[in-house]
DNA sequence: ACCTAACCGAGACGGTACGTCTTGTCTTGCC
DNA sequence: GGCAAGACAAGACGTACCGTCTCGGTTAGGT
């Protein structure tokens, strides 16, 4: 990941030119945020976005490659991606902390428009698709892989309950919610993804 | 569905003018579903459709409100939308009927190229979206409620399993699997699914 | 000139689609003309032009293969290209007759600087020059060749003194004047001209 | 022209800090010339030139005020401005001697490019145009004026002959030729214009 | 030997315009 | 009145330059 290359010295010699303006750097994930809310995705264009964040817009497309990637880089900068995943002592313990984390997330509406559009755009865009699903998706997946490794050690995993479609159910479940049918993420949802994956048969 | 405003006296009075042309609108269809696979949603426009169909723009515009929905008429045309769910004898036997009927429909990249479509378009206009619950969406929810239903008056369901619940989880995979982690629809997630929701507890 | 070769049987059929907006073509003409005159030629844009004319940029792309041409439309507009040159009696007179219509012509702030606008784009744009010359330039070389010719029959013609270099002179020093040296189009200069080239030696 | 008012004493006193690099203002020069031959006057951009001549943009915003500046800068140090003019014993001799030396000027490929350039800059841009006017067309046209009083003195200037109008129709033949009717500068048109302007009457 | 000033290259910045593409609407004349 | 063709106003696309600003790094007096 480091450009470990150029830095064959001791300390990395320092680019020439200015620096990358960190106050538009800001403006320009706030003003996307604030566009996918206030417009829907659909009518937020690259253009729209340099007008409201006071910004060129070769200021945009000199750091990301594509508007999906402005979109993901404010996901990251509002919700930490890799969630902490303290031991609650039991494999159902675990799962629900881990639902609650991701109800919140999904239930906020700022952030549920915004992972709609980063799923519509890894459609659309089969380039940002690979990176959403490396940087976000498989990070998701495998946060949950801890929660399935420390309860398989514990010996409180129902069996045959593979990690893999462990996730499959947990966030199928919740982007199948975000998507396609629009209703809250409640307690209700919650009790029966524990009861149905909980069960130790 | 139909407008049944306009045949208010028994038989339809037909209107004066020329008749809508069916090969336009076979044309159309078929020029959607294959440059949608040819290209990728993101590039196809309604200019490229007409073009590729031999039809002008206005005929598409005058009979369906937007691009997606040339796309879901496309889809009913090629996969009836209403299955048949003939008794199978048991919930479990049911359930792994409707997983290899959608696993067959998911699986076919052509059919998961349009459904792909279909779902980046709801999001995107969402007066299109609440077409496709309705007539999509709802329709496979309901016909896996038939099966439940039929369940719980056999009495093989398991309890605490609602219909709800169990469409979640079902289509909830599905389509995290076709949107979110581009894997084969194989027997072996059909296996878990089964004995995932299918348990007696 | 004519597009003889699709009109093979006696009446042209007129090409389906919607036809050309005369509306339009004459609010872009005159945006332009305005803009050139308003804030100089560096600062007119095809965009503004549309703006300004309250049409869309790919009107004007549709009809006119640079900003050059939409501007030298303009110029046949407002200047017919083709001047009568009615028989005046003799070679100076004639001359005067011709050089009074420069004048006037050049002599008009705005068509001034229209002309300067062309002059500039036939020297940025080459294939833009070629179409200038053979519509403006060598058209006014042409009237003034008929000038020469009548005055060589007519047996009063400077001897020595060419169609060719006449033009040289004549619309040399309008021309310089119009770009480098920017001073009126007197009666003086008119004079100077006339005696110059009128001489019979 | 220079800066007097920082040497209020005998000799200026040298200002600290480094001082400017010729080899950049060489290296610029030369970019800018090559470029205008190699692209066309129109696709040569303060960018282009700064990226071919190996400096910084602001290097060149520096010293020159405009890219018509560094192009005039790059005439003049390839052709002396000011010619020297001998007398060459009558006005018709010293005409054509103005005439051959203009007529190698304009005449050399290269050069005409960079004249073309500097007429157009000088449309575009009216203080570069003055700029232009004072320290090149007035200059060429002063020149002619000596030869234009020598003669008046020696007494073979035609009458009627002003310095002014003989400017006009040298220059104004010169530039037409350059910018309209890209015909070469050879010896018969020189001959029409000592002709032309040298007749006794 | 420092200090300060001006220059240098590189390159990011907010903007404007480019020429192309698509959207949904609006004519046209044929069927 | 449907249909193919295609012009229309609108506006986004991604790129190129504009002229300015900001870096670290020279290069020269002046002290």
């Amino acid at each position: 990941m480091s450009t470990a290359a150029e830095s064959d010295s001791e300390a990395a010699r320092p680019k020439p030119g200015r620096r990358r303006s960190e106050d538009s750097r800001e403006a320009i994930l706030q003003a996307a945020t604030t566009l996918v809310v206030e417009l829907g995705y659909a009518a937020v264009s690259i253009e729209k976005i340099a007008q409201r964040a006071g910004v060129g817009k070769q200021t945009i497309y000199r750091w990301w490659p594509s508007k999906g990637d402005v979109l993901l880089e404010a996901l990251a900068e509002k919700a930490s991606v890799y969630v902490p995943l303290p031991d609650e002592g039991s494999w159902s313990a675990d799962l629900r902390r881990m639902l609650d984390d991701s109800f919140t997330l999904a239930g906020t509406s700022q952030l549920a428009e915004l992972l709609r559009a980063l799923m519509v755009e890894a459609q659309l865009d089969p380039a940002f698709g690979a990176r959403f699903r490396a940087d976000f998706l498989e990070r998701r997946r495998e946060a949950l892989g801890v929660l399935v490794d420390r309860a398989r050690s514990r010996g409180d995993l129902p069996p045959e309950l593979t990690a893999e479609f462990a996730a499959d159910v947990v966030f199928g479940v919740i982007w199948y919610r975000l998507l396609a049918i629009p209703r809250p993420f409640d307690r209700e949802l919650a009790d029966h993804i524990v009861t149905l994956l909980g069960a130790r048969a």
